[in-house]
DNA sequence: CGCAAGTTTGACGCTGCTCAATCACTGTGG
DNA sequence: CCACAGTGATTGAGCAGCGTCAAACTTGCG
């Protein structure tokens, strides 16, 4: 039973066994961290990798005033100072929004892996790609979607993102750790705004929420309202991409 | 003299000859094209690799309600369909924001290049993570700034990247193609809004602008009220970077 | 000279922010 | 088992930043 960082690049190459066993040495000895935790800080030069391999996190920038901008979620499986490899120093810090555990691997073993396995590298490339596009996406909800859409479609995300994982049950619910002032800093809107919006999308019925769990009552609908087209988190495609094209064969 | 797209990536790392003679046959034959055209499309699978060698572009996507979100600027060097090579296809279109040249090549014969020099390779990776950074930045600006700062900021962004690639003159100015439509479809307002409130930063003497020209005058005084720090842009320290870390060599 | 595209300005209203109070939940110690 | 504290959720009132709509003006260009 590979951890959720073997699954998660799997989910992009086909993967070997031996490949699996070098990313298993990799992420093997998880250690527990609580929520609040501060895996990276801004201006860190990584010189190890942590791989979150349950919980949530998130890249963040704090501003001057004091205001918070998440700059994305991490889940199971994601790497979290993948942007320290090849730049200087971090721009930005990494806090866990949940307990979770966190495996760490020492740089130049990564670097190794992916000399050795081009395939593994090329996965991790392709998972860093599709970040890329959910960050895209995002700067869509901020710039262009006015609130109650902002958050019916980041819902929507999450949704699709954790059932291709599957941790979604069967009436649509999941694991929600995040509080809303942690997934208002994410939309660029006030924790209050998002409460009222919230129980907007509430008194009609698309979503429940509470007790640390969130229930998307009609998936479709919300998808609907909210503009949602999960083409850009790539679902699947890519795995026969990768099987198909020789070149990084 | 090398071209802009060599000029881009030797910011990264030292180059060879070999490697630039490389670079170079990919990005000869720069064909002439015409601001509005539309280079990219979402949904292309691209099959070939275009390069920007002089002008502007943008990414950017078009909602339901045909408001649209610029998603980056693409200056004079940058690849416009990275996206494409590892993942299916295009979550969103690059147009152009000015007449422009725009070199073609296959994608076998990039992939093939950087398959023989791992060097153009990891510099074409940074390149692509400092994209992230700047993208990462936007949410910032569109998330937690207000209409001033954004501007302002957006402005000090500009003026730092155009800096380093010496297109700015010495009392601060730059050609400036953009509209300020596209400025604002970028800041996620409204072009009347931008207007008013550039307007502001014109009247406090902090910038001019006209002519499809732009000039920064107090840059200290832009970048210490809109809360810009360069750092994020990674002004040069990967060069050093780059030629320290041998597992990449 | 006249059109087209882009810029500037005005009036008005709504979305979302601020400040602040209250409520609900969870974990802790007695 | 219960009181209590701390954190997060919810609600209210008032206001301001920004959007909308529309008109006038300016600039580039054939």
């Amino acid at each position: 039973m590979p951890n959720a960082f073997v699954r998660k690049l799997r989910r992009f190459v086909d993967l070997t066994d031996s490949e699996v066993a070098a990313l298993l040495r990799l992420s093997d000895k998880p250690v527990p961290k609580r929520r609040g935790d501060r895996l990276i800080e801004q201006g860190d030069r990584p010189k190890s990798v942590q791989i979150l391999l349950s919980g949530w996190g998130c890249r963040q920038k704090i501003l001057r005033d004091g205001s918070r901008q998440v700059l994305a979620y991490l889940v199971p499986g994601d790497i979290c100072d993948i942007h320290g490899w090849l730049l200087s120093r971090m721009d930005h810090e990494v806090v866990l929004l949940s307990d979770a555990e966190v495996a760490t691997a020492p740089a130049d073993a990564v670097h190794d892996v992916m000399e050795r396995f081009r395939r593994v590298e090329r996965a991790m490339w392709c998972s860093t790609l599709v970040d890329e596009a959910i960050s895209r996406e995002w700067l869509v909800d901020i710039g262009r979607r006015e609130a109650i859409d902002r958050i019916g479609h980041r819902l929507c995300e999450f949704h699709s993102r954790l059932q291709s994982v599957g941790m979604v049950t069967k009436d649509g619910a999941f694991s929600f750790p995040l509080t809303q002032e942690d997934l208002a800093d994410s939309l660029g809107i006030t924790s209050v705004h998002l409460n009222r919006t919230m129980a907007r999308l509430r008194e009609q019925g698309l979503i429940e929420f509470g007790r640390k769990r969130m229930r998307i009552a009609l998936p479709e609908r919300l998808a609907e309202m909210s503009g949602f087209d999960p083409d850009y988190l790539h679902p699947c495609a890519p795995i026969e991409e990768a099987a198909a094209t020789p070149a990084y064969g």
